[in-house]
DNA sequence: CCAGAATGGATAGTCAAGCTCTCCGTTATG
DNA sequence: CATAACGGAGAGCTTGACTATCCATTCTGG
């Protein structure tokens, strides 16, 4: 197919689909003329895989580039999941260092109770999740952070669900990309059913006093 | 206290804590002649407050400006709790109808299998939700959706922790700030053990068989 | 076969967010 | 009283993500 059918195959405008090639998010299609070229099937998928990334995932390009060449990479799903997973945690904001300092001890402490053994690995995920709580301790809302533990055993279930959903599945590829939308598409799903509950719940208990 | 100790206080700029003035996130400070000002430690905790929503919780000024005005606002905790979500879930971007018929199909069935009254109201949150449910759906992952109603039940899970967390408040600002902080860096907390967990777990799974 | 549309490629322009810088006249402070 | 800080307003800057314009080919329908 050409460009016109693959702009109109994906929704995404022709002006932008030549802007993605030019900054490597999509690869070239066959050429079949010095100036002329071919696109395929996965090309459309690929860049439906780039909308999704970016408008229900919230990725800026640079994060989705880095994911696709990391799926492009070849390396095992395990490894490739990691590359996902910083790629999508983005850069963690700074705070205080005694904060800073209290939250991974939390973590520690969490990974210890359940018999983990703690990689203290600085990765920016992890680096997130250490602001958040250290945040929120400095806002003076620890108590947060004094139910983790129970967070934690529910977010185990919840990426117990996640893996349950990859598995099964035979291609390499399908492996992965499945993977980055559970990962990805995931966490907005979760989020939201987690905001619908909310509601329900805070309806139920906040009007019951009034 | 003065401008360069709420600067100093917040970690904020001088010029930043003056375009958050002009734009309205930050009340002025009481006068004390015609063109002097003075701020209270109110002003370094919304100070903190707008840079967590910023930096952690990822949310643009201008949903944080609605967001403060609606706490200040003085309604009633489960509608202040109401505008929180709808500013946390930003502008869901569009899909394609039939995908969104099919998303709402099954949030609608999800309602009816725990006996709640659908109120298919048009906010932003159910409609992000659907969103990336479609998303899914049209990317060819449905099992994700196959799973939502286990995802559901810990959402339901973790939306009553969060209500707990919250009620034992008496002050009524305390607790809009509690739900907002619950809600807003709540999300990194779980999205950040969730990947902690998925990181455990696949390991596990997916670097058993080969 | 040929006029007009489409293509690939490159460069420049646009737009919104979120600051940051510079002035200026006024006010506080040692 | 010198000088530092302040409040207020405006212009400028940077990044990200496109969008528009050219232009020299290449295709395509009549």
């Amino acid at each position: 197919m050409r460009m016109a059918e693959l702009s109109a195959g994906s929704g995404v405008p022709v002006a932008t689909v030549k802007y993605y090639l030019r900054e490597g998010l999509l690869p070239a299609g066959e050429r079949t003329s010095p100036n002329q070229a071919r696109y395929s099937a996965a090309h459309v998928q690929r860049l439906r895989l780039i909308k999704a990334l970016t408008e229900v995932g919230g990725l800026p390009l640079a994060s989705v580039g880095a994911v696709l060449s990391a799926i492009d990479g070849g390396e095992t799903p395990h490894e490739t999941m990691g590359v996902v997973q910083e790629e999508l945690a983005g850069t963690p904001p700074k705070v205080s260092d005694e904060a800073a300092a209290w939250a991974s001890g939390l973590l520690e402490d969490l990974a210890h109770r359940h018999g983990w053994t703690w990689h203290s690995e600085e990765s920016r995920a992890t680096g997130n999740l250490v602001a958040a709580l250290a945040t929120a301790k400095e806002l003076g809302h620890e108590k947060l952070a004094e139910r983790l533990n129970e967070y934690f055993v529910l977010a185990l279930r919840v990426a117990e669900l996640d893996v349950e959903v990859v598995t099964g599945l035979t291609s390499f590829d399908k492996i992965i990309e499945a993977g980055l939308v559970a990962t990805v598409l995931g966490d907005r799903i979760f989020t939201g059913l987690r905001h619908l509950a909310q509601e329900h719940v805070s309806r139920e208990v906040l009007n019951r006093a009034p």
